[in-house]
DNA sequence: CCGTCACCCTACATCGTTGTAGAGAGCGGA
DNA sequence: TCCGCTCTCTACAACGATGTAGGGTGACGG
């Protein structure tokens, strides 16, 4: 029964041990103050004697709240999704929340199945991240009736709060960078043609507000298409840079890994990072401290977009009737400067 | 109210919408045989117009089960674990179960928190994959009175199913297949000095086998240690290695993150893979299949230890008093051979 | 023509907890 | 003295589902 077997401690026996009504042994658990304190000890001896703990699920059909909230994500073997899953476990175990994680595999068919699927019975809310959906899909998002964050660049205006990242500025920010090390010829890995969504096409938007302000042109040949951000692509990406013989001096990976499979690419082919090329990612999952040389990258505040998805989400639980309107949220970013742009002795 | 807030249509409102008894719209929902193809018509026309679900968290209450299994891993972050997890919650899925993951950090009080806390209320079971305790700590397992299936190396003889994979076996036969490409001075990176158990002793001692059935002598200098088995460590360990000038031709990653970071290693040092030196992993993470070259590595099973792992705990849960012995499960491996070992015209 | 049986359905109690309403004790102030 | 208040506790009815027991049908065999 409900993680405990065989001995299934209630209410019922450690009030008959206490000798005190089962609602009083409720009270005690619950932190009622109207208690006396020897009233309230004989309770709590009594739980400690028979080892009784609540059943969460009763009190879940009581309080029709389970203390559970989804979280949909593409994969978790895509780095910065196995990164984000953990920092929203941590801060939902900071406000008493346990996390149940659904994958979608970017598919956009599975992502909408999440919405209305079973398991929204088990959770009290959902922190959504889609790839696959385009802004065409935000109907899907009608008629939704439980507690909801968005994250992500792929839809806007559902019924929901958002908490995004500022993927222009840290995109220019991360090419501005670039520039302040005297890069000029600067390539981006990992672009989407045609695409005016999505974080792709921002993290472009951005790369190209940096150039303008430095009074850079910009040359669409710069430009490498990468549809999966992964490695491999990255590598692949580069590799035609590279081929085309451009006078790249730098490279702006339009996530970590990405920029990693660019670094991987550099090397292969002799080239000196960042002696000839510097690189930048974006994302800072762990293994950019890790690379050699180390990756410098953006920090997205992912710990700030989990923290803040699961407080909003949190708020909306509490109080679904509160028709306050819905937040936009945008988390700071900062640049992590690493050894692929400023070399070996300046950085760790 | 448990998911579906506002409307909140219980089996009270579909029968009296459809003018049965409530429980005669339970038994439609749960397939039972004996009910008039006119009624359970009547019945399902309800509960499509009203879109009924069922509350699961009731069902929960009376049925005692909860549909949802833990799943205890170290870390997201580690590909391995995002990869097992990937794989339990899919096994899960196939079978009707949600996976509730926890993180332990591989730190020894939380993994024995792990045990007994609060979350495992929420669950039928529980799927235990530790990393920090010891054999010392079986004892920690006493008393566990809710299904379990073990992973992993660390504890044996717990009172709980137990799946492993075939380590030595399988180092026997990744060291094997570099000895059958010539490689004879075949170093290793990971191994954990001094230890008797877990994966890193159990690998070096399958590698050991290896040597001794080809008449190769063990060279102990040729054992690299590495405390965590990241990329940086397996790097690190691999630079140490080539500074000792040791004739190595071969080495043997005990993990892929080892195995990658040792490559990367190689790489920076201008020596030719698997010209020079070849190189095996272990665990055949996605990225092994992307690295360049591709990184031969040992196939793990992972899917099949993830189902199986599932399958039993699933048994466990469907007949708890049944008192069958505790089985332990090995998983089956292969040697996926690919361009770090076989060269670029052999392999994809 | 009646008992038996398979079939179809219902009433009621129950899972373990919490919200509501209210009862009783004790105390101070009018 | 009585009222009203605070404090402490209890009884009872929920939450939404399912197990149990049993009440009606109608068909069939004797």
């Amino acid at each position: 029964m409900n993680g405990r077997r065989g001995g299934a401690v209630t209410m019922h026996d450690v009030a008959a041990r206490a000798g005190v009504s089962i609602k009083t042994v409720s009270n005690v658990v619950n932190g009622y103050p109207y208690i006396r304190q020897s009233t309230r000890e004989k309770v709590e001896q009594a739980i400690a004697d028979l080892g009784y703990q609540v059943n969460v699920t009763a009190r879940n059909l009581r309080r029709g709240r389970t203390g559970l909230i989804g979280l949909a994500v593409p994969e978790l073997s895509l780095p910065y999704f196995a990164e984000l899953a953990d920092s929203v476990i941590r801060a939902a175990e900071a406000r008493g929340l346990t996390v149940l994680i659904e994958q979608t595999g970017a598919v956009r068919e599975r992502e909408i199945e999440v919405l209305r699927g079973a398991r929204r019975q088990f959770t009290d809310g959902l922190v959504y991240s889609p790839l696959g959906l385009g802004p065409d899909d935000v109907h899907e998002l009608d008629g939704i009736d439980y507690p909801m964050v968005l994250l992500g660049e792929r839809i806007f205006g559902g019924p929901a709060d958002h908490v995004t990242m500022s993927n222009v500025e840290a995109a220019k920010a991360a090419t501005q960078h670039l520039i302040d090390q005297g890069r000029r010829r600067i390539a981006v890995v990992g672009a989407h043609a045609g695409e005016t969504v999505g974080s792709a096409a921002l993290r472009v938007q951005g790369y190209a507000a940096a150039l303008e302000d430095n009074g850079l042109p910009f040359d669409p040949a710069l430009i490498g298409e990468a549809g999966l951000w992964h490695r491999a692509t990255g590598a692949e990406t580069m590799w035609r840079l590279l081929d085309a013989d451009l006078g790249i001096d730098a490279v702006f990976g339009l996530n970590d890994a990405l920029a990693l499979g660019a670094l991987h690419a550099l090397h292969q082919r002799r080239v000196d990072v960042p002696g000839q090329v510097a690189v930048i990612g974006f994302d800072d999952i762990e293994e950019t401290a890790y690379s050699s040389p180390t990756l410098s990258t953006v920090h997205p505040g992912r710990e700030e977009i989990a923290s803040t998805a699961v407080d909003l989400l949190l708020a909306r639980i509490e109080a679904p009737d509160a028709d306050r309107p819905y937040r936009q949220v945008v988390a700071d970013f900062s640049i992590v400067a690493r050894a692929s742009t400023l070399g070996e002795h300046a950085a760790g």
